[in-house]
DNA sequence: CCGGTTCTGGTCCGAACGTTCCACAAACCG
DNA sequence: CGGTTTGTGGAACGTTCGGACCAGAACCGG
Protein backbone atom coordinates (compact mmCIF):
# COMPACT_ATOMS: atom_id res chain seq x y z
CA UNK A 1 0.00 0.00 0.00
CA UNK A 2 1.21 3.73 -0.09
CA UNK A 3 2.73 5.06 -3.36
CA UNK A 4 4.91 2.51 -4.99
CA UNK A 5 8.37 3.18 -5.69
CA UNK A 6 9.93 4.96 -8.85
CA UNK A 7 13.46 2.66 -9.09
CA UNK A 8 14.81 -0.43 -9.12
CA UNK A 9 17.00 -0.83 -5.52
CA UNK A 10 19.09 -3.47 -6.77
CA UNK A 11 20.03 -1.30 -9.74
CA UNK A 12 20.61 1.58 -7.33
CA UNK A 13 22.91 -0.60 -5.08
CA UNK A 14 24.56 -1.33 -8.19
CA UNK A 15 24.75 2.28 -9.46
CA UNK A 16 26.31 3.52 -5.63
CA UNK A 17 29.04 0.18 -5.87
CA UNK A 18 30.15 2.11 -9.02
CA UNK A 19 30.84 5.75 -7.38
CA UNK A 20 32.28 3.68 -4.16
CA UNK A 21 34.38 1.87 -5.56
CA UNK A 22 35.97 4.17 -8.09
CA UNK A 23 36.11 7.16 -5.19
CA UNK A 24 35.74 5.32 -1.98
CA UNK A 25 33.91 5.93 1.18
CA UNK A 26 35.27 9.12 2.10
CA UNK A 27 35.93 10.12 -1.70
CA UNK A 28 31.82 9.96 -2.42
CA UNK A 29 29.57 12.32 -1.43
CA UNK A 30 25.94 12.16 -1.16
CA UNK A 31 25.19 14.30 -3.83
CA UNK A 32 27.70 11.93 -6.10
CA UNK A 33 25.56 9.06 -5.19
CA UNK A 34 22.55 11.24 -5.84
CA UNK A 35 23.86 12.22 -9.31
CA UNK A 36 24.88 8.16 -9.95
CA UNK A 37 22.18 7.01 -9.18
CA UNK A 38 19.86 9.38 -10.15
CA UNK A 39 17.52 9.47 -7.25
CA UNK A 40 17.42 12.19 -4.54
CA UNK A 41 18.57 12.52 -1.41
CA UNK A 42 15.42 12.03 0.73
CA UNK A 43 14.85 8.79 -1.48
CA UNK A 44 18.52 7.35 -0.65
CA UNK A 45 17.75 8.19 3.04
CA UNK A 46 14.21 6.43 3.18
CA UNK A 47 15.92 3.23 1.57
CA UNK A 48 18.90 3.04 2.79
CA UNK A 49 19.32 4.84 6.63
CA UNK A 50 22.88 6.36 6.03
CA UNK A 51 25.68 6.79 4.00
CA UNK A 52 27.60 3.97 5.90
CA UNK A 53 24.58 1.67 5.12
CA UNK A 54 24.50 2.16 1.38
CA UNK A 55 28.13 1.85 1.75
CA UNK A 56 27.84 -1.49 3.07
CA UNK A 57 25.33 -2.77 0.75
CA UNK A 58 27.29 -1.73 -2.29
CA UNK A 59 30.32 -3.75 -0.64
CA UNK A 60 28.17 -6.46 -0.19
CA UNK A 61 26.49 -6.58 -3.93
CA UNK A 62 30.34 -6.35 -5.09
CA UNK A 63 31.42 -9.48 -3.01
CA UNK A 64 28.53 -11.63 -3.77
CA UNK A 65 29.25 -11.29 -7.48
CA UNK A 66 33.38 -11.73 -7.46
CA UNK A 67 33.60 -14.59 -4.66
CA UNK A 68 30.34 -16.51 -6.62
CA UNK A 69 32.90 -16.68 -9.40
CA UNK A 70 35.53 -17.51 -7.51
CA UNK A 71 34.10 -20.17 -5.71
CA UNK A 72 32.33 -21.07 -8.76
CA UNK A 73 35.71 -21.38 -10.52
CA UNK A 74 37.46 -23.15 -7.69
CA UNK A 75 34.39 -25.99 -7.54
CA UNK A 76 34.84 -27.24 -10.98
CA UNK A 77 35.96 -30.82 -10.01
CA UNK A 78 36.46 -31.67 -13.86
CA UNK A 79 39.52 -30.18 -13.55
CA UNK A 80 42.68 -31.07 -11.33
CA UNK A 81 43.04 -28.72 -8.09
CA UNK A 82 45.98 -27.12 -9.51
CA UNK A 83 44.25 -25.78 -13.26
CA UNK A 84 41.76 -24.63 -10.89
CA UNK A 85 43.77 -22.49 -9.07
CA UNK A 86 45.17 -21.88 -12.26
CA UNK A 87 42.19 -21.13 -13.97
CA UNK A 88 41.08 -18.53 -10.99
CA UNK A 89 44.64 -16.63 -11.33
CA UNK A 90 43.99 -16.28 -14.89
CA UNK A 91 40.49 -15.00 -14.62
CA UNK A 92 41.45 -13.15 -11.70
CA UNK A 93 44.74 -11.24 -14.25
CA UNK A 94 42.61 -10.87 -17.20
CA UNK A 95 39.90 -9.00 -14.85
CA UNK A 96 42.81 -6.81 -13.43
CA UNK A 97 43.76 -6.03 -16.69
CA UNK A 98 40.46 -5.41 -18.14
CA UNK A 99 39.72 -2.86 -15.06
CA UNK A 100 42.57 -1.13 -15.84
CA UNK A 101 42.19 -0.69 -19.60
CA UNK A 102 39.00 1.13 -19.29
CA UNK A 103 39.70 4.79 -17.73
CA UNK A 104 42.34 4.92 -14.87
CA UNK A 105 41.71 2.11 -13.34
CA UNK A 106 39.98 1.91 -9.78
CA UNK A 107 41.06 -1.92 -9.00
CA UNK A 108 39.09 -4.23 -6.73
CA UNK A 109 36.47 -3.06 -4.44
CA UNK A 110 37.57 -5.46 -1.72
CA UNK A 111 41.00 -4.43 -1.71
CA UNK A 112 40.47 -0.84 -1.76
CA UNK A 113 38.53 -1.42 1.09
CA UNK A 114 40.57 -3.16 2.99
CA UNK A 115 43.48 -0.44 2.75
CA UNK A 116 41.30 1.90 3.43
CA UNK A 117 37.68 2.10 5.25
CA UNK A 118 38.16 -1.40 7.12
CA UNK A 119 40.81 0.14 9.65
CA UNK A 120 38.10 1.90 11.31
CA UNK A 121 34.56 1.08 10.42
CA UNK A 122 34.09 -2.67 12.32
CA UNK A 123 30.98 -3.41 10.46
CA UNK A 124 32.78 -3.49 7.23
CA UNK A 125 35.82 -4.89 8.60
CA UNK A 126 33.36 -7.64 9.83
CA UNK A 127 31.93 -8.17 6.49
CA UNK A 128 35.48 -8.24 4.68
CA UNK A 129 36.47 -11.21 7.21
CA UNK A 130 33.89 -12.99 6.55
CA UNK A 131 34.13 -13.03 2.75
CA UNK A 132 38.23 -13.65 3.20
CA UNK A 133 36.71 -16.56 5.35
CA UNK A 134 34.89 -17.94 2.56
CA UNK A 135 37.41 -17.39 0.27
CA UNK A 136 39.90 -19.55 2.17
CA UNK A 137 37.63 -21.74 2.41
CA UNK A 138 37.08 -22.36 -1.44
CA UNK A 139 40.59 -22.13 -1.70
CA UNK A 140 41.74 -24.84 1.05
CA UNK A 141 39.49 -27.30 -0.29
CA UNK A 142 41.04 -26.95 -4.18
CA UNK A 143 43.99 -27.23 -2.56
CA UNK A 144 43.75 -30.28 -0.80
CA UNK A 145 42.20 -31.67 -4.17
CA UNK A 146 45.08 -31.07 -5.69
CA UNK A 147 47.52 -32.80 -3.01
CA UNK A 148 44.93 -35.62 -3.95
CA UNK A 149 44.99 -35.82 -7.60
CA UNK A 150 49.31 -34.97 -7.42
CA UNK A 151 48.51 -31.83 -9.25
CA UNK A 152 49.56 -29.85 -6.24
CA UNK A 153 53.25 -30.27 -4.09
CA UNK A 154 51.95 -32.81 -1.42
CA UNK A 155 54.34 -30.31 1.17
CA UNK A 156 52.10 -27.49 0.73
CA UNK A 157 50.09 -26.81 3.10
CA UNK A 158 46.50 -25.92 2.48
CA UNK A 159 45.81 -23.36 5.41
CA UNK A 160 49.10 -21.62 3.93
CA UNK A 161 48.52 -22.45 0.65
CA UNK A 162 44.97 -20.69 0.29
CA UNK A 163 46.05 -17.47 2.08
CA UNK A 164 49.53 -17.74 -0.21
CA UNK A 165 46.79 -17.30 -2.88
CA UNK A 166 44.66 -14.83 -1.26
CA UNK A 167 47.88 -12.94 -0.81
CA UNK A 168 48.71 -13.25 -4.23
CA UNK A 169 45.28 -12.28 -5.74
CA UNK A 170 45.44 -8.95 -3.65
CA UNK A 171 49.32 -8.49 -5.23
CA UNK A 172 47.79 -8.78 -8.64
CA UNK A 173 45.20 -6.31 -8.23
CA UNK A 174 47.85 -3.88 -6.61
CA UNK A 175 49.79 -4.55 -9.37
CA UNK A 176 47.25 -3.76 -12.09
CA UNK A 177 46.79 -0.52 -10.03
CA UNK A 178 50.54 0.35 -10.20
CA UNK A 179 50.62 0.28 -13.92
CA UNK A 180 51.16 -3.45 -14.97
CA UNK A 181 49.67 -4.53 -18.12
CA UNK A 182 48.12 -7.50 -19.12
CA UNK A 183 50.84 -9.61 -20.15
CA UNK A 184 52.72 -8.15 -16.97
CA UNK A 185 49.33 -9.76 -14.77
CA UNK A 186 49.22 -12.86 -16.55
CA UNK A 187 53.33 -13.53 -16.06
CA UNK A 188 52.70 -13.00 -12.10
CA UNK A 189 49.52 -15.32 -12.12
CA UNK A 190 51.88 -17.73 -14.07
CA UNK A 191 54.72 -17.00 -11.92
CA UNK A 192 52.60 -17.56 -8.95
CA UNK A 193 51.06 -21.16 -9.79
CA UNK A 194 55.04 -22.12 -10.06
CA UNK A 195 55.05 -21.92 -6.24
CA UNK A 196 52.34 -24.80 -6.01
CA UNK A 197 53.76 -27.62 -8.59
CA UNK A 198 54.30 -30.73 -7.35
CA UNK B 1 66.89 37.24 8.77
CA UNK B 2 63.32 36.93 10.44
CA UNK B 3 61.58 35.64 13.32
CA UNK B 4 63.14 31.32 13.33
CA UNK B 5 60.89 28.35 13.23
CA UNK B 6 59.78 27.00 16.22
CA UNK B 7 59.61 23.61 14.99
CA UNK B 8 61.71 20.88 13.29
CA UNK B 9 60.47 20.60 9.53
CA UNK B 10 61.34 17.07 9.05
CA UNK B 11 59.54 15.93 12.46
CA UNK B 12 56.85 17.63 11.11
CA UNK B 13 56.38 15.76 7.90
CA UNK B 14 57.13 12.58 9.87
CA UNK B 15 53.63 13.35 12.17
CA UNK B 16 51.79 14.11 8.91
CA UNK B 17 53.43 11.29 7.40
CA UNK B 18 51.55 9.12 10.52
CA UNK B 19 48.41 10.93 10.25
CA UNK B 20 48.00 10.41 6.56
CA UNK B 21 49.39 7.20 6.35
CA UNK B 22 46.57 6.28 9.03
CA UNK B 23 43.73 7.77 8.15
CA UNK B 24 44.40 8.39 4.06
CA UNK B 25 44.08 11.68 2.60
CA UNK B 26 40.61 12.36 2.36
CA UNK B 27 39.95 11.23 5.84
CA UNK B 28 42.96 13.53 7.51
CA UNK B 29 41.37 16.57 7.84
CA UNK B 30 43.27 20.07 8.53
CA UNK B 31 42.84 19.69 11.97
CA UNK B 32 44.02 16.42 12.32
CA UNK B 33 47.09 17.59 10.39
CA UNK B 34 47.44 20.46 13.62
CA UNK B 35 46.86 18.18 16.44
CA UNK B 36 49.09 15.57 15.22
CA UNK B 37 51.95 18.39 14.31
CA UNK B 38 51.23 20.76 17.02
CA UNK B 39 51.42 23.44 14.54
CA UNK B 40 48.43 25.81 13.80
CA UNK B 41 47.46 26.18 10.75
CA UNK B 42 48.98 28.89 9.34
CA UNK B 43 52.39 27.83 9.96
CA UNK B 44 51.19 24.65 8.41
CA UNK B 45 50.19 26.49 5.33
CA UNK B 46 53.15 28.52 5.40
CA UNK B 47 55.59 26.10 5.29
CA UNK B 48 53.56 23.33 2.97
CA UNK B 49 50.93 25.18 0.25
CA UNK B 50 48.17 23.14 0.40
CA UNK B 51 47.27 19.45 2.22
CA UNK B 52 47.97 18.22 -0.73
CA UNK B 53 51.69 19.28 -1.13
CA UNK B 54 52.06 18.22 2.62
CA UNK B 55 50.49 14.86 1.78
CA UNK B 56 53.07 14.87 -1.04
CA UNK B 57 56.08 15.49 1.18
CA UNK B 58 54.89 13.02 3.75
CA UNK B 59 54.40 10.55 1.31
CA UNK B 60 58.46 11.12 -0.16
CA UNK B 61 59.24 10.88 2.88
CA UNK B 62 57.49 7.10 4.13
CA UNK B 63 59.12 6.14 0.29
CA UNK B 64 62.38 7.22 1.15
CA UNK B 65 63.29 5.12 4.15
CA UNK B 66 61.00 2.08 3.08
CA UNK B 67 62.51 1.52 -0.44
CA UNK B 68 66.05 2.45 0.95
CA UNK B 69 66.18 0.08 3.25
CA UNK B 70 64.45 -2.73 0.41
CA UNK B 71 67.39 -1.38 -1.95
CA UNK B 72 70.04 -2.25 0.82
CA UNK B 73 68.40 -5.46 1.45
CA UNK B 74 68.66 -6.85 -2.24
CA UNK B 75 72.20 -5.09 -2.97
CA UNK B 76 74.32 -7.12 -0.41
CA UNK B 77 76.16 -8.67 -2.70
CA UNK B 78 77.85 -11.29 0.04
CA UNK B 79 74.76 -13.27 -0.02
CA UNK B 80 73.41 -15.20 -3.06
CA UNK B 81 70.56 -13.81 -5.52
CA UNK B 82 67.63 -16.10 -4.10
CA UNK B 83 68.68 -15.56 -0.43
CA UNK B 84 68.57 -11.34 -0.83
CA UNK B 85 65.28 -11.99 -1.95
CA UNK B 86 64.06 -14.23 0.95
CA UNK B 87 65.50 -11.73 3.20
CA UNK B 88 63.42 -8.98 1.73
CA UNK B 89 60.60 -10.72 2.17
CA UNK B 90 60.88 -11.91 5.51
CA UNK B 91 61.48 -8.23 6.43
CA UNK B 92 58.44 -7.23 4.51
CA UNK B 93 56.74 -10.00 6.56
CA UNK B 94 57.74 -9.27 9.50
CA UNK B 95 57.37 -5.32 9.39
CA UNK B 96 53.78 -6.06 7.86
CA UNK B 97 53.15 -8.15 11.46
CA UNK B 98 54.32 -5.82 13.23
CA UNK B 99 52.25 -3.08 11.75
CA UNK B 100 49.14 -5.33 12.49
CA UNK B 101 50.05 -6.17 16.45
CA UNK B 102 50.13 -2.42 17.74
CA UNK B 103 46.70 -1.43 16.96
CA UNK B 104 44.32 -1.78 14.48
CA UNK B 105 46.89 -1.34 11.51
CA UNK B 106 47.37 0.95 8.64
CA UNK B 107 48.89 -1.35 6.31
CA UNK B 108 51.55 0.22 4.30
CA UNK B 109 51.19 4.17 3.35
CA UNK B 110 52.37 3.01 -0.50
CA UNK B 111 49.90 0.49 -1.13
CA UNK B 112 46.69 2.32 0.98
CA UNK B 113 47.96 5.46 -1.23
CA UNK B 114 47.52 2.98 -4.25
CA UNK B 115 44.71 1.78 -4.31
CA UNK B 116 42.82 5.51 -2.70
CA UNK B 117 44.30 8.50 -3.88
CA UNK B 118 46.78 7.42 -6.71
CA UNK B 119 43.77 7.44 -8.95
CA UNK B 120 42.52 10.94 -8.96
CA UNK B 121 45.69 12.95 -8.26
CA UNK B 122 48.42 12.80 -10.66
CA UNK B 123 51.56 13.79 -8.94
CA UNK B 124 50.87 11.33 -6.63
CA UNK B 125 50.97 8.60 -9.11
CA UNK B 126 53.73 9.76 -10.99
CA UNK B 127 55.32 9.62 -7.33
CA UNK B 128 54.60 6.19 -6.92
CA UNK B 129 55.11 5.11 -10.37
CA UNK B 130 59.14 6.69 -9.80
CA UNK B 131 59.12 4.71 -6.48
CA UNK B 132 57.79 1.24 -8.17
CA UNK B 133 60.35 1.47 -10.94
CA UNK B 134 63.32 1.83 -8.43
CA UNK B 135 62.19 -1.02 -6.84
CA UNK B 136 62.40 -3.30 -9.63
CA UNK B 137 65.43 -2.18 -10.66
CA UNK B 138 66.85 -3.22 -6.95
CA UNK B 139 64.46 -6.63 -7.63
CA UNK B 140 65.77 -6.94 -11.19
CA UNK B 141 69.61 -7.09 -10.37
CA UNK B 142 69.01 -9.25 -7.51
CA UNK B 143 67.16 -11.74 -9.99
CA UNK B 144 69.81 -11.46 -12.38
CA UNK B 145 72.43 -12.01 -9.53
CA UNK B 146 70.12 -15.05 -8.50
CA UNK B 147 70.69 -16.39 -11.51
CA UNK B 148 74.13 -15.73 -12.31
CA UNK B 149 74.81 -17.79 -8.88
CA UNK B 150 72.41 -20.80 -9.50
CA UNK B 151 69.87 -19.80 -6.38
CA UNK B 152 67.17 -18.93 -8.84
CA UNK B 153 65.60 -21.11 -11.65
CA UNK B 154 66.93 -19.92 -14.78
CA UNK B 155 63.56 -19.90 -16.16
CA UNK B 156 62.71 -16.98 -14.34
CA UNK B 157 62.91 -13.54 -16.57
CA UNK B 158 63.99 -10.56 -14.30
CA UNK B 159 61.36 -8.26 -15.29
CA UNK B 160 58.83 -10.46 -15.03
CA UNK B 161 59.92 -12.14 -11.84
CA UNK B 162 60.50 -8.14 -10.53
CA UNK B 163 57.07 -7.78 -11.10
CA UNK B 164 56.08 -10.82 -9.18
CA UNK B 165 57.89 -9.98 -6.22
CA UNK B 166 56.70 -6.42 -6.34
CA UNK B 167 52.96 -8.18 -6.74
CA UNK B 168 54.07 -10.61 -3.36
CA UNK B 169 55.45 -7.24 -1.26
CA UNK B 170 51.47 -5.76 -1.82
CA UNK B 171 49.87 -9.25 -1.50
CA UNK B 172 51.46 -9.56 1.95
CA UNK B 173 51.28 -6.29 2.93
CA UNK B 174 47.24 -6.21 2.19
CA UNK B 175 47.28 -9.66 4.05
CA UNK B 176 48.57 -8.33 6.99
CA UNK B 177 45.40 -5.55 6.92
CA UNK B 178 43.22 -8.54 6.34
CA UNK B 179 44.11 -10.09 9.41
CA UNK B 180 46.56 -12.31 8.80
CA UNK B 181 49.13 -13.07 11.73
CA UNK B 182 52.87 -13.38 11.50
CA UNK B 183 52.95 -17.05 11.40
CA UNK B 184 50.32 -16.85 8.48
CA UNK B 185 52.88 -13.89 6.52
CA UNK B 186 55.70 -15.98 7.24
CA UNK B 187 55.09 -18.73 5.35
CA UNK B 188 53.10 -16.76 2.39
CA UNK B 189 56.93 -15.24 1.85
CA UNK B 190 58.04 -18.79 2.22
CA UNK B 191 55.64 -20.17 -0.36
CA UNK B 192 56.17 -16.91 -2.59
CA UNK B 193 59.78 -18.00 -2.76
CA UNK B 194 59.34 -21.78 -4.06
CA UNK B 195 58.32 -20.56 -7.29
CA UNK B 196 61.94 -18.94 -7.86
CA UNK B 197 63.70 -21.56 -6.75
CA UNK B 198 66.39 -23.39 -9.04
C1' DC C 1 -13.56 8.99 -5.04
C1' DC C 2 -11.77 9.24 -0.69
C1' DG C 3 -8.69 8.19 3.62
C1' DG C 4 -4.41 6.29 4.40
C1' DT C 5 0.18 5.37 3.40
C1' DT C 6 4.27 5.71 1.11
C1' DC C 7 7.49 8.02 -1.88
C1' DT C 8 9.57 12.31 -3.83
C1' DG C 9 11.55 17.10 -4.66
C1' DG C 10 13.24 20.83 -2.47
C1' DT C 11 14.76 23.32 1.30
C1' DC C 12 17.15 23.87 5.32
C1' DC C 13 20.39 22.85 9.05
C1' DG C 14 24.53 22.89 11.93
C1' DA C 15 28.98 21.25 11.52
C1' DA C 16 33.21 20.61 9.29
C1' DC C 17 35.87 21.31 5.31
C1' DG C 18 40.33 23.58 3.04
C1' DT C 19 42.08 27.94 2.69
C1' DT C 20 42.94 32.97 3.43
C1' DC C 21 43.80 36.92 6.09
C1' DC C 22 45.40 39.95 9.54
C1' DA C 23 47.24 41.69 13.77
C1' DC C 24 50.90 40.73 16.53
C1' DA C 25 55.21 38.35 18.26
C1' DA C 26 59.91 37.35 17.67
C1' DA C 27 64.14 37.37 15.88
C1' DC C 28 68.10 39.12 12.79
C1' DC C 29 70.77 43.22 10.54
C1' DG C 30 72.63 47.56 10.67
C1' DC D 1 67.73 50.11 19.48
C1' DG D 2 64.73 50.70 15.17
C1' DG D 3 63.41 48.68 10.99
C1' DT D 4 62.64 44.86 8.37
C1' DT D 5 61.47 40.31 7.81
C1' DT D 6 59.46 36.14 8.97
C1' DG D 7 56.60 33.06 11.88
C1' DT D 8 52.46 32.47 14.72
C1' DG D 9 47.68 32.50 16.78
C1' DG D 10 43.18 32.90 15.84
C1' DA D 11 39.34 34.49 13.57
C1' DA D 12 36.91 34.45 9.31
C1' DC D 13 36.07 33.04 4.47
C1' DG D 14 32.85 30.63 1.33
C1' DT D 15 31.80 25.94 0.31
C1' DT D 16 30.48 21.39 1.01
C1' DC D 17 29.39 17.88 4.02
C1' DG D 18 25.84 14.23 5.91
C1' DG D 19 21.44 14.35 7.36
C1' DA D 20 16.53 16.09 8.77
C1' DC D 21 12.29 17.97 7.47
C1' DC D 22 8.10 18.93 5.17
C1' DA D 23 4.63 19.86 1.69
C1' DG D 24 2.73 17.57 -1.93
C1' DA D 25 2.45 13.80 -5.41
C1' DA D 26 1.29 9.01 -6.40
C1' DC D 27 -0.72 4.98 -5.52
C1' DC D 28 -3.34 1.59 -2.44
C1' DG D 29 -7.72 -0.65 -0.46
C1' DG D 30 -12.41 0.31 0.31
Amino acid sequence: MGRPRGFDEEQVVRAARDVFWEKGFDGTSTADLCAATGLNRSSLYNTFRSKEHLFLRSLAAYITVSTNSMVETLDDDRREGLDRIRALLSEIADDAARTREQGPGSGCFVVNTTTSTAAHDPAVARMLDADRDRRLAALRTAVLAGRADGSVHPDRDPEATAWYIVSVISGIRVAGQSGAGRTVLESIARTAIEALRA
